[in-house]
DNA sequence: TTTGCTGGCGCAAACGTTTGTTCCCTCCTA
DNA sequence: TAGGAGGGAACAAACGTTTGCGCCAGCAAA
């Protein structure tokens, strides 16, 4: 049953049973014994207002997009969970969207999303900037919040974490432990927030008196084969690094699994720091010591750009955006060494 | 720009354009040379059929709905990606729904969905069956498919596991490598899949002549806390099991913290045997032997069957449902005993 | 020339809302 | 009694599609 039968069982208009039943019986001057008679029947024939009706008249449909890399990927799902739960008691849906690390799908689901006249869009970029996404984000018709990896030369409000500090803070606390051969196994090579923690190893390194010859790189992409591909590379280099990072939540897992076949035991022959706290982390063996990101605050501070882009579109900018500092979670993987 | 400003622009009907756009340009006879510049103006203006009115207009929105426990599951992030995968190319939307493994909030975003005139809804329950949500399915005015786990006394077409003989299968390998005092940490109390599973695991007791006093269960849901509560009580009973099946994904994280906090080693001093694959699985210490579930195929069969449904609404029955075998991952958190 | 057929396309009516405007009625004041 | 004010609700026009039906031109057959 729809309003407008409704309408006819009580014998009123629709225009009617449509202000009572979306909250703007008063602002109407609809009396109140007449609001209660339509919200009684409304209960009892279980009458909501089609969405899409409504969307139609109103030019939006009530739901926003999330478009992630990876809803596999903990970090990405606990955010998906978090911004569903909070867009859902303004009656706003989320319709989801997984790029699967991949640029071109990224483009593609972009483009449709957007032609999709939606609320307004919550992107997790892959990281990588091309002039395709470059062009449909800059002339998208919505409000776009970036999430997690921003996009160098795009001025959308984002929330992010702070790369470089956390970047600096991981290398730090191994050098701190004494260890001079770090290595960094990264996801995707165009990612900027990867290249962001990085620059902080960088200049950890460099704080310590460390030329970047103290430091190696690999890893060419977040599945397992690319994770193995990328810790193989390290840990068979000539001068093997003594300290790992993995600048990825799922890179952890490919360094176990090499280390573990190169028979190398954690810490004592390889100290290991992850980003991103998992359930499973302090159930290694070792325990992992990690770097943790503020998940579900950053979900929440992304949802609030939004609902305010909702309200009214002018009045959040890129200025707007909200940066997030990680924290160190010191367990076991990580050896104090006599400085080489 | 929308297909009637188009149309204009082109200085043909909308009609011919939505028809040529919605691909039944030969179904009304549009001349070839007509839809080629009606595609190509849409081309380069960008120009896609709003969802809204077209949803509007056909009685179905071109969106599903997916109701899951928890995105947060490696088990139902996983299915979730498969299933957006499988509908993207339909042109399908996919909502997410998380009813964080409450039932209450479950029931309620489940009218919420059904009021919402969707195409049809993958339902992957929390597990329990309350009246009302007996109720709210059954009056459903779309297709359902269930997922993963069932609800006993409603009829609809589902997709899940062979909890029985995974159970049975999971008590076997326990049985077979000698342990005789079996423990269960299962998840929801009240869910069927977690009652199947240890209906099977008595029968494999049954049919090694033991009785179900060899089995201890314990587990009052997903949470960590909850974990933990469940394995400590199964772990410090007087006469301690010599083995524990996690029977479900995330319980095993509460056996290994507290068999830590006990000091018990695995497998010597505790064989563990955890349902569902996950990708530390094999990097844990000891590698653990798992009961793995062939998700993507299970996501897809569930995707197949709401498809069918989308098609023609009568071709699928409860009758087509499909359950799959689990698998044994065997390896090192088993150890073989002497028979006590 | 009329009739019948067919290819090609336009007309217009829905679909279910929301919302600006109009209308009616009652009550109050002059 | 007339006029005004204002509360309460109905009218009707959108929003952007899809689709049954009808119209017209052209051609073949009668």
């Amino acid at each position: 049953m729809n309003i407008s039968e409704l309408a006819r069982h009580l014998g009123v208009a629709v225009s009617t049973v449509s202000r009572v039943l979306s909250g703007n019986a008063e602002k109407y001057r609809i009396s109140e014994q007449t609001a209660q008679r339509v919200r009684a029947a409304a209960e009892e024939h279980q009458v909501v207002p089609d969405p899409l009706g409504a969307g139609l008249r109103r030019g939006r449909p009530g739901m926003i997009g999330l478009l992630v890399p990876d809803i596999t990927n903990p970090f990405f799902s606990t955010m998906a969970r978090a911004i569903e739960l909070r867009f859902r008691d303004t009656g706003i849906a989320v319709q989801l969207c997984d790029s699967a690390e991949d640029t071109e799908t990224e483009l593609l689901l972009l483009t449709r999303l957007l032609s999709r006249r939606l609320d307004g869009l919550i992107l997790a970029p892959v990281g990588e900037v091309s002039d395709g996404l470059k062009e449909a984000i800059s002339s998208a018709a919505m409000p776009i919040i970036l999430l997690d990896r921003l996009l160098p030369g795009i001025d959308a409000p984002s929330v992010s974490l702070n790369n470089r500090e956390a970047g600096k803070l991981a290398a730090s606390h191994l050098l701190r432990a004494g260890h001079r051969r770090l290595g960094c196994l990264r996801g995707d090579p165009g990612a900027v927030s990867d290249r962001e923690r990085i620059e902080g190893v960088e200049e950890a390194l460099r704080e310590n008196g460390l030329g970047s010859d103290h430091l190696l790189i690999a890893g060419e992409g977040y599945t397992r084969e690319e994770s193995i591909a990328g810790a193989e590379w390290l840990l068979s280099a000539p001068d093997r690094p003594c300290a790992l990072i993995s600048l990825s939540g799922q890179g952890v897992l490919g360094i176990l699994e090499v280390s573990r076949r190169l028979d190398l035991t954690i810490p004592a022959d390889l100290s290991l720091l992850a980003f991103d706290e998992q359930p499973w982390s302090a159930l290694m063996q070792p325990p992992l010591t990690t770097i943790a990101q503020p998940i579900e605050k950053m979900a929440e501070k992304a949802s609030a750009l939004l609902s305010s882009c909702l309200a009214d579109p002018e009045s959040i900018t890129a200025g707007d955006s909200a940066v997030f500092e990680a924290t160190l979670c010191e367990r076991e993987s990580v050896a104090r060494v006599a400085s080489s």
